[in-house]
DNA sequence: TCATCTGTAATTATATGCATAACAGTTTTT
DNA sequence: AAAAACTGTTATGCATATAATTACAGATGA
């Protein structure tokens, strides 16, 4: 599992919550504690699923181009993090003819997939807006 | 994600479908397609938790202990896998002192553990008997 | 007593994830 | 027009995580 879905919930809640909802990748990276090309490769992706506008040049960032209550983590889930409840080595495929050897394949992808499944159902009921709410109470305990 | 659980699920579903309940690290690593001594360190684990017994010396292996309409993925996910949905690097928890990146590590702790537990109540709904009659109907189409 | 098997730790090899550097392309400012 | 400040993207090195392998002590049955 990498941190990408993580590094984009951060990326988003920090625009939602900045006044001009806007800030460059080397600001970001301070606050995510990264590298900005790390910030930037994310950020790429969801520029390309429209949840953020990029402006180039001098002054320049990423602005927030989504309403926070109607981005959902199954969202960003989806997006960046599908499929990573896999292993990438799975048990099965060899020489053996036993028939678990031969079938536990398919068997634990519907397994993972169906998991997967349940985990996005539970993210969509969790949106930006949620989580910036989060944010703000931890801040006031 | 390391695929233990995977390897736990292939090895109890093994033990299930033979006759007499029982085989050895090597057949078993063989049907697995992996070392003797991975098998050994996951059925260790099992043995410990009651889901299968050992037996010692010539002629020996592992013998399946339990009824597998009683034991759940949910069971073998909580032991084997709980707490892989977060990942080894998380954002924030740097220098900087935007109210996102002090508060985002336990907003996302929570995020993810709540992922854990949806994650978990699904599987809780899979028997370790479904997984047999799967493969079983995988064999015959 | 010997052969066989588990339990476990140590080591090596490989894959993945992250950091970093570099540079082309774009836009704003001067 | 030129310089400066950004993004977009690729390449490389390093650290960590995962799996394979080796090794051996301990237990058991023949």
């Amino acid at each position: 599992m990498n941190s990408e879905f993580n590094i984009a919930v951060h990326c988003l809640t920090l625009l939602s919550l900045k006044k001009d909802h806007m800030a460059n990748s080397d600001e970001i990276a301070k606050s995510v504690c990264t590298h900005p090309a790390r910030v930037r490769k994310v950020l790429g992706l969801l520029r390309k699923q429209g949840y953020v506008t990029t402006k180039e040049g001098v002054g320049g960032g990423y602005l927030l181009n989504a309403d926070s209550s109607k981005v959902t983590l199954g969202d960003l889930y989806r997006l960046l993090a599908r499929g990573s409840l896999q292993p990438s080595w799975c048990s099965g495929g060899g020489e053996s003819t036993c028939v678990v050897s031969e079938h536990i394949q398919e068997v634990m992808e519907r397994i993972y997939s169906g998991g997967e499944l349940a985990l996005e159902r539970h993210y969509d009921n969790i949106t930006l807006l949620d989580v910036t709410r989060d944010i703000q109470s931890e801040n006031q305990p």
